[in-house]
DNA sequence: GCCTACTAGTTTCATATGAAACTATCTACC
DNA sequence: GGTAGATAGTTTCATATGAAACTAGTAGGC
């Protein structure tokens, strides 16, 4: 007999609790503010980075060109993003937040935050920094700040290496 | 200024390591076999439980009523599942692989765990428990019995508590 | 300058998805 | 035994998705 639990089985555990932390979340922004989790990945990258291109942005937020394109189309429409033409190269745009773009993620993120705190607080300190350790190893990133990362972290509750 | 780091926000990382990990996973079965993510967890769970129910299958897999619908219909079109009127209840069925099912589910299985612990190999065997358990808080499952999986999860390279 | 190959971003089109409607059956109550 | 919800599973339909085609621009010979 073949030994194969599908509930002991990583890819599928990792893939069920990401889909419930979706739905868990994307509920807090897109209730609230008809804001898609795409858009949202693009309101925070622009608020990180402000002047990438699509291409970049694609980059940090793991969408691909498609779903960018479209998302930042709708965001635009919403005046929650502008885009001027690049001097540098004329297919892209620098992408920003517009003020009231900034204002929405400045009332999004908080609540982000928090419903990660919420979500977070059965574990010890312990296994939120092992978490994240982990996530480091099987997904790195290769472009973030560390040291921001590391603060960032800090601040979400794990001690410090 | 908001602290906010999308890199560093937990259900960022997670999905992005689920879609990783599947794209990564699903090319051992998907080219090769022609099975689809929802096949697999369908085919791994009549295993399991032969004589489920769609709707317990359903629950089991994590997929949607309709999804579930479509891909039993594919799997019993290919001959891999046989589904048999419920005796008890007249509007389900009892589902079952099929021998072509069942040697199918056999060939994928090995190379699934290969694929599971290629992919933790950089993990040490207390990052491996560790990851398991906060998956186990984080996002408990309510049905399957306690001793298998724990079985299941020391042949996978993580010490007992 | 001007081909040629390449890249950024958009659009098209075929497929995947899931909410809601639907069908058939069950359950509970009378 | 009949009737009024519930429920299992399928189908419909409107929307989401992404691969591939397309548009516009860039870069590197020559």
């Amino acid at each position: 007999m073949t030994p194969f639990q599908l509930e002991a089985f990583l890819p599928y555990r990792i893939n069920r609790l990401a889909e419930r932390m979706s739905d868990s979340l994307s509920r807090v922004y897109r209730e609230r503010f008809a804001i898609t989790v795409a858009q949202w990945r693009i309101l925070a990258t622009l608020h990180d980075a402000p002047g990438l291109a699509a291409k970049e942005v694609a980059r940090a937020t793991n969408l691909d060109k498609v779903r960018v394109s479209r998302a930042v189309a709708e965001l635009e429409a919403r005046a929650l993003v502008s885009r001027r033409l690049s001097r540098a190269d004329g297919r892209s745009n620098e992408l920003r937040l517009s003020a009231p773009g900034l204002k929405l993620f400045r009332r999004i993120a908080p609540l982000a935050l928090n419903w990660e705190r919420d979500y977070l607080r059965g574990l010890s300190d312990a296994e939120r920094s092992g978490l994240f350790q982990v996530l480091d190893k099987l997904d790195p990133n290769r472009r973030a700040a560390p040291s921001r990362l590391a603060a960032r972290r800090r601040r979400a509750g794990a001690p410090g290496p």
